[in-house]
RNA sequence: GCUCCCAUGGUCUAGAGGCCUAGGACACCGCCCUUUCAAGGCGGCAACACGGGUUCGAAUCCCGUUGGGAGCGCCA
């Protein structure tokens, strides 16, 4: 691989209103590649005949990126010594290079409907043979070509695709090659007079000085295409790298029937952008070393084009999780804290205490591996009406109604008669009022937990009670007797 | 149909001819710790798609088969 002075690479997105895992991941790759060789990262909107394409659907691709902490040097939001940076804003330029290729003898225009290409593309099908366009409007005297601008038909401008093989040496997969004589002519300008992505892409990437192009294996053949009107133009083409797709768990292409899909989606989901990123830098490529959690800086030290993969990928969100997970603990209390914050407001709690949100916080963070998993956890802590079933304190069957509330009503008592309300004294006293019992502490502080709690899964149980305060736990446990019957 | 790409446990992968009795991680299972649940520690299950070559020796190289994928658009 080459690495020239000044590296320049892309990510260009199109404005579907949302950023999707694969344009983060590769835009990610591409962010890594560029601050390892001291280069460029530009993004470039590729709105080309999306006519619903608005600022807001552009925003929103902006936003997922940013979210994942990849920042770009040059885009249409941060402007650039190559602006514009939206292709419908460089729609002149396309045109101009369209008609220097025409110029040249290296393209012309194209009469042919889209219900006679289809015609030809089946019956091509039928017979086995590639579906190729036949050439013929290349063919055309100046007097039909005359007349039939004169009857007003519509035209498109085509690439003459020369038959001879091309090649180009993938960063990622090695030597390529392709006998262009079965591709035949294709079309570079629209018969609306817009740009086709293959076309674009290169007047692009030509004229932002686009040195390395690190995209999605979907474009492998595409190539080919493009550099077709590289050499076409006399351009020398830049070095392309084919990233691996990510898979649904039954192996097709990434989709939404399979879960998430869009960035968007893993943020309300509770994932940590870092989280994220770590997880998308190892799926496609790997560091040599069994080293797995890695913070951007570190990626960007590691990332290397040697060690990208070649295979898919399927996105296993398992792992996703354990990695969620593994950032949670840490990040610092307050941190945790501040990321907790909306969740539990969207779940309608109040949490404007903030040190009584970190003290909550502070309980679960080896507890849970999403953020939306925190209201669930610490909910009791932040509202006066908890939910209790007497169904929940009939553990296994194996402690009766009766048990039930004798035990509260005793750990009521004990609890009652502290004068300090502190971890140690909340302990004791009800440790050792399991030992008069003769109960097994872990039953006892059971049903205390689900008096307090409403659940039987919840946060250690003597940290709870403190931050709950005396007289709201006493009040619970009584709640929690009427509801046994007393 | 044609062209091209890919192929190590359920998943992500290490492995660039002998270091492989195939390593790590997730998931799963078990044990320990333990006030629930986790987290943590320890241990376990589990793979070179198949068939031919080449070689003293192949997960690694070659060919074929199979399987998966991409492209062949006035989509990007």
């Amino acid at each position: 691989m080459n690495t020239p002075d000044k590296v320049r690479v892309r990510i260009a997105p199109s404005p579907t209103g949302n950023c999707h895992v694969g344009t983060a991941r590769t835009a990610l790759y591409n962010m890594l590649f560029a601050r390892k060789y001291g280069g460029k990262f530009v993004l470039r909107i590729d709105d080309t005949d999306l006519q619903r394409s608005t600022k807001e659907s552009e925003e929103g691709v902006l936003e997922g990126l940013r979210w994942l902490n990849i920042k770009w040097d040059e885009g249409p939001d941060v402007g650039g010594p190559y602006a514009p940076y939206r292709q419908m804003e460089r729609q002149h330029t396309y045109r101009q290079v369209a008609e220097q290729l025409m110029a040249q003898g290296d393209a012309y225009h194209c009469y042919c409907t889209p219900e006679e290409l289809e015609a030809e593309r089946k019956a091509a099908l039928a017979e086995g043979r590639p579906p190729r366009y036949s050439g013929k409007c290349a063919r055309l005297t100046d007097e039909e070509r005359a007349r039939l601008d004169a009857s007003g038909a519509k035209r498109v401008v085509r690439l003459k695709v020369p038959e001879t093989t091309l090649s180009f040496v993938d960063l990622v997969r090695g030597e390529q090659h392709k006998n262009m004589a079965e591709r035949g002519d294709f079309v570079i300008i629209k018969s609306d007079g817009s740009p086709v992505y293959n076309f674009a892409t290169v007047v692009d990437e030509h004229l932002m000085e686009i040195t390395h192009v690190f995209r999605a294996v979907e474009h492998l053949t595409n190539t080919f295409d493009q550099l077709a009107v590289y050499h076409a133009m006399g351009w020398a083409p830049p070095q392309f790298g084919h990233l691996t797709l990510m898979l649904n768990p039954d192996r097709t292409k990434i989709s939404k029937r399979a879960g998430a899909v869009y960035i968007g989606e893993f943020r309300e989901m509770g994932y940590l952008p870092e989280a994220l990123v770590n997880f998308l830098a190892l799926l496609g490529w790997n560091p040599g070393t069994d080293q797995e959690i890695f913070s951007m800086d570190q990626l960007v030290e590691a990332f290397s084009v040697e060690t990208l993969s070649k295979s898919d990928a399927i996105f296993d969100i398992k792992k996703l999780d354990w990695f969620n997970g593994v950032y949670i603990r840490s990040l610092t209390v307050a941190d945790l804290a501040s990321r907790v914050k909306p969740f539990m407001e969207k779940a309608g709690f109040d949490v404007s205490d903030q040190a009584r949100l970190e003290a909550a916080v502070s309980l679960i963070t080896d507890r849970i591996n999403k953020l939306t998993e925190a209201p669930d956890m610490i909910g009791f802590l932040f509202t006066k009406e908890i939910e209790i079933s007497s169904d929940a304190f009939l553990g296994k069957g194996k402690i009766g109604p009766d048990q039930a509330r004798e035990a509260l009503a005793r750990s009521r008592e004990a609890l009652a008669a502290l004068k300090e309300w502190e971890h140690e004294t909340v302990e004791s006293a009800l440790r050792g009022l399991a030992d008069q019992m003769r109960w097994k502490a872990g039953d006892l502080l059971m049903q205390v937990r689900i008096a307090i709690t409403g659940r039987r899964v919840t946060p250690p149980l003597f940290e709870s009670l403190v931050l709950l305060g005396k007289d709201e736990s006493l009040r619970r446990i009584g709640q929690a007797l009427a509801v046994l019957g007393d």
